[in-house]
DNA sequence: ATCCCGAGGG
DNA sequence: CCCTCTGGAT
């Protein structure tokens, strides 16, 4: 089966399969979508959403952030991992915002890099969720497991894996081919197993590494 | 390539 | 015990 075609059904399933798929991060602006994104680097959600609540009634915005103690924040982030680089990204991010940005999230992936602590991966995340802008495909560790399993990229690093995948989905599908990945990678094809004998996809992978 | 880092699952 | 969780900076 020749490769567009492929990324078609691809596509198309995950739209059937998972027509629920959404961001699991709680939020209620742009600055806080930003902020839980952060804290999701090698953690799981739902633990994500364990700290954001004080967090946001403590330091609600980003000039409250940008005065934040740095203990106090690690203190509330702890359980989230890599509580000090996170405190101090956090941090430095909410200074950028406010002297540069008027206190508002940019709303271009250029701009969201330069702010510490925000990768391609984070950007992309928050530009489709916040702003419906797709600006990229996000690109985390269960895109790239996923989509290497399936065939759709032989690419090894994150950046390079992502222009692949842009080159074959239509934009208009980036965001959601994003977030049924990742729900397809956390269910069924997931880092230990790929669980081949129930994932519906079977037909159209290419089974790599499996 | 390595480091940051806690928590839960197998 | 080892692996993994929506990574990013050095």
């Amino acid at each position: 089966m020749e490769i567009h075609e492929r990324v078609s059904l691809v596509v198309r399933f995950l739209a059937e399969e998972y027509p629920e798929a959404a961001c699991e991060l709680d939020y209620r602006s742009p600055w806080e979508l930003l902020v839980a994104t952060v804290l999701s680097a090698q953690c799981t959600d739902r633990r994500v959403n364990q700290v954001t609540p004080e967090l946001f009634r403590r330091w609600p915005g980003p000039t409250e952030l940008a005065a934040a103690d740095s203990a106090e924040l690690e203190a509330v982030i702890r359980s989230t991992g890599f509580f000090r680089n996170k405190a101090r990204s956090l941090i430095s991010a909410a200074r950028t915002v406010v002297a540069e940005h008027g206190g508002q999230v940019p709303r271009d992936v250029d701009a969201l890099i330069t702010l510490p602590g925000v990768g391609r991966k984070t950007a992309n995340v928050v530009l489709g969720e916040a702003y419906r802008i797709p600006a990229g495909i996000a690109v985390d560790t269960h895109v790239q497991r996923v989509a290497r399993r399936l065939g759709l990229t032989g690419a090894k690093t994150p950046a390079t894996i992502e222009a692949d995948l842009e080159s074959l989905v239509p934009q208009d599908r980036w965001i959601g081919f994003s977030l049924r990945l990742v729900l397809h990678g956390r269910r069924v094809c997931t880092a230990r197993s790929p669980h081949c004998e129930t994932c519906r996809l079977e037909a159209v992978c290419a089974r790599v590494g499996v």
